[in-house]
This record gives structure tokens, C-alpha cells and sequence, in this order.
RNA sequence: GGGGGAAUUCCCGAGUGGCCAAAGGGGACAGACUGUAAAUCUGCUGGCAACGCCUUCGGUGGUUCGAAUCCACCUUCCCCCA
């Protein structure tokens, strides 16, 4: 059995998708989800519930508290024992979820340049309020004229993060980037994405899944982390319907004009989400606006898999 | 009933005779992405046989070489007085 990986926007039917998968293969899902690793993140990251997962095992999901930062190196550090173990009990991985970036570097088998430094990253910081930030492209280009060029002025996250490679390690982002993209990817999976074909449709689901949300009590979630000592600056509280709901909390915006940016930003993401998906030339779409029937989906993707396998074997 | 104000490209909103297909913002769309990725960043946004042409600034008709900008009337909306 290869390894399955379902990715796509919020509000396809991933997590459905992956557990009905996991049954008919005998498999286990990895989640693939930068937000809904935190714990007590719960309604407002659609993470699925007890029932959805009908037993299934899914692994990483609320294993980080909140106030830590995450990120996709510690993602593919805690995914990658788990995606060697089912391998090795002969277990189909079943990787579910809209993070592009952390999906990739599991199968890719990403080897990152070491992790921020606090010190070094505040005194780049330091220096990019003092100095500007074109000082600091300047900076960068003085070593790494090709990454230099690429990034923006206004990339204050990937140019900060290009001078802490070099400092870290004494070689340049781009030549690091060289390096990596010469590895061949790690692990050859089938890239089942998810998608409503009809925009509008997509943006329907997500307007009503924000609803629901609401309705199920993510107010309440959300005071509930706060009480609990959550730092509004934390990593995770950058999450689309946390962030603005905190906001209505400290009385600067309106549950109405909260819950609009909410969607909005729903809508936003999906797009980019979107864009991440359609760079992989070998991924298998499955429109849900076409087969309106999910078990249409289900064997659509089953014969997709068979395909895959069969490829995969006469090589 | 009387008086005043406003109508601009998907939305908000500048523009008050040529430099205006029309600032700026939002949204939409498209793209990037190598340890914050539900984050961050970029491009684009009337039409076309496209270094030019056509249509557009509530409607109609004027003034002018030339109007989104001036005039008249009409329509709709807002405010004030009654």
C-alpha cells in the first residue's frame, strides 16, 4: 500500500475522506494541520471529534500546548517516527490536511537550517527596527545577492530569517535552498487533493461551517484558553477565528464585524490553500462539486490509489 | 409644502474643464513560499484586432475645440425647516 495524503482547502471533507480510506486500507491518519496540533483548539480548527474518527488513529493532533511555538520543523520532527513506525507495522499512513508547506517537507524529507535562535533573531529584529529594512536587504546581499533579490522590502519575516541561516550555519539561504532542492523527495505518496470546483459553493460551505462554530460554542473556547494563561501573541493564536474573536474580546471590534473576518479570511486562506495544491503537477483532484455524492468521491479516489499502486510496482 | 446636500468603475471613496479608464483603500482573481505557513509576501482588477481604438463617472439634453467636472430638466437617496 502506497502512502495516502489528502490535502485541499477547509471544508472539503478531508477528515472524512481519510477515515473512510483508513477503514477500507486498514490505516492510520497523520495529521497534517499547523493549528489543530494545540490543544484545547478544538471547535474553532474543526479538529475532528471522537466520532468522526469512527476509532480510527489519528496521530498528532493537540500535542503541543498553545504558548509553544510550532512550526514545521518540530511537525516533521514528531511525524516522521510516526510515518517509519506505520511503515514498518504495515500500516497505510493516511497524512490528512490543508497545511501545503508541512505536508511537503514530510514527504520531501525536508532538512531544515536550525531552528531561530531567541537571541539572534531579537538582535536582528533589534536591528531591522534601527536600521530599516532596506539596511538589512543590503546586508543580505553583501553574501546572498540571489536570495536578496528574490525576497521583497517589505518580507521582513524571510529576510530576517536569510541572515539568521548565514549566521547560524555560514552558508547562505540560497545555497542551502540549492542543496535541498537537489535531495530527491524521501517518501513517493499519492496527492489526493480535495476541491469544490464552484468557488461560490466552496465559500458557502465555509461561511456555514463558520456558523457553526459559533454556534458550537467557540466563544467560549476561546475565553476558556485566555483564562487558562494563552498569550494572545502565541503562535497559535494566530489561527483564523481566534485572533479576531480576540479582538471582540478586548472590546475592538463587534461579534458581527469579528465573525465577517473570520469568513473572509476563511475565504483568503482557501485560495492560497489552493495555490500551494496546484503547483503539484502528479496531484489527483477530486471535485466535489461534480460528484455531489461522497461515496462517489470514495471510489473515485480508491481507483486513483489503484492506479497509483499498480504504476508504482511495474517501475 | 419650503430649503440644503448627494449620486463615480464589484464595494467604499478621491477627483470640480484637458495631464482621467479615473488617486487611495477593500474585495475578487492570480502567484510566491525551505523552522511563525490558518503565517508572510507579490502581482492584477472596463473592453478590444491593444505603443492605438472603443465604452464608462444616476438619466436626458445643452455649453465648449474638449466635460466625471459647467448649465437645464428629470429620477433616486439623505438632511433641515414645516
Amino acid at each position: 500500500m502506497p502512502i495516502i495524503a489528502i490535502g485541499g482547502p477547509t471544508a472539503t471533507g478531508k477528515t472524512a475522506l481519510g477515515v473512510q480510506l483508513a477503514q477500507i486500507y486498514g490505516g492510520e491518519v497523520i495529521s497534517c494541520d499547523s493549528m489543530q496540533v494545540y490543544r484545547g483548539m478544538d471547535i474553532g480548527t474543526a479538529k475532528p471529534t471522537a466520532e468522526e474518527m469512527q476509532g480510527v488513529v489519528h496521530h498528532l493532533l493537540s500535542v503541543a500546548d498553545p504558548n509553544e511555538p510550532f512550526s514545521v520543523g518540530r511537525y516533521v520532527a514528531l511525524a516522521e517516527p510516526i510515518l517509519q513506525d506505520l511503515l514498518a507495522r504495515g500500516v497505510t499512513p493516511i497524512i490528512v490536511g490543508g497545511t501545503g508547506l508541512y505536508m511537503d517537507a514530510l514527504l520531501k524529507g525536508e532538512q531544515f537550517a536550525p531552528a531561530p535562535s531567541e537571541d539572534l533573531r531579537r538582535s536582528l529584529e533589534a536591528d531591522w527596527d534601527a536600521h530599516g529594512a532596506a539596511a538589512m536587504l543590503a546586508r543580505l546581499a553583501e553574501h546572498d545577492p540571489e536570495t536578496a533579490a528574490r525576497l521583497n522590502l517589505s518580507d521582513r519575516k524571510r529576510i530576517l530569517r536569510a541572515l539568521e541561516i548565514e549566521a547560524l550555519t555560514g552558508k547562505t539561504a540560497s545555497e542551502h535552498e540549492r542543496l535541498s532542492k537537489l535531495r530527491p523527495p524521501k517518501y513517493q505518496a499519492i496527492r489526493l487533493t480535495l476541491t469544490y470546483a464552484d468557488r461560490a459553493e466552496l465559500y458557502r460551505r465555509i461561511d456555514l461551517r463558520v456558523d457553526q462554530m459559533l454556534e458550537n460554542g467557540l466563544m467560549d473556547e476561546i475565553r476558556r484558553l485566555i483564562a487558562s494563561g494563552v498569550r494572545r501573541d502565541a503562535t497559535a493564536m494566530q489561527a483564523i477565528g481566534y485572533k479576531e474573536f480576540l479582538d471582540v474580546l478586548d472590546g475592538k471590534s463587534t461579534f458581527e464585524a469579528a465573525t465577517d473576518a473570520v469568513k473572509q479570511g476563511s475565504r483568503r486562506y482557501t485560495k492560497r490553500q489552493l495555490t500551494w495544491f496546484r503547483r503539484h503537477a502528479d496531484t489527483c483532484w477530486l471535485d466535489r462539486t461534480e460528484y455531489t455524492d461522497f461515496s462517489e468521491i470514495v471510489s473515485l479516489a480508491r481507483r486513483h490509489i489503484t492506479a497509483f499502486d499498480s504504476e508504482k510496482s511495474v517501475k
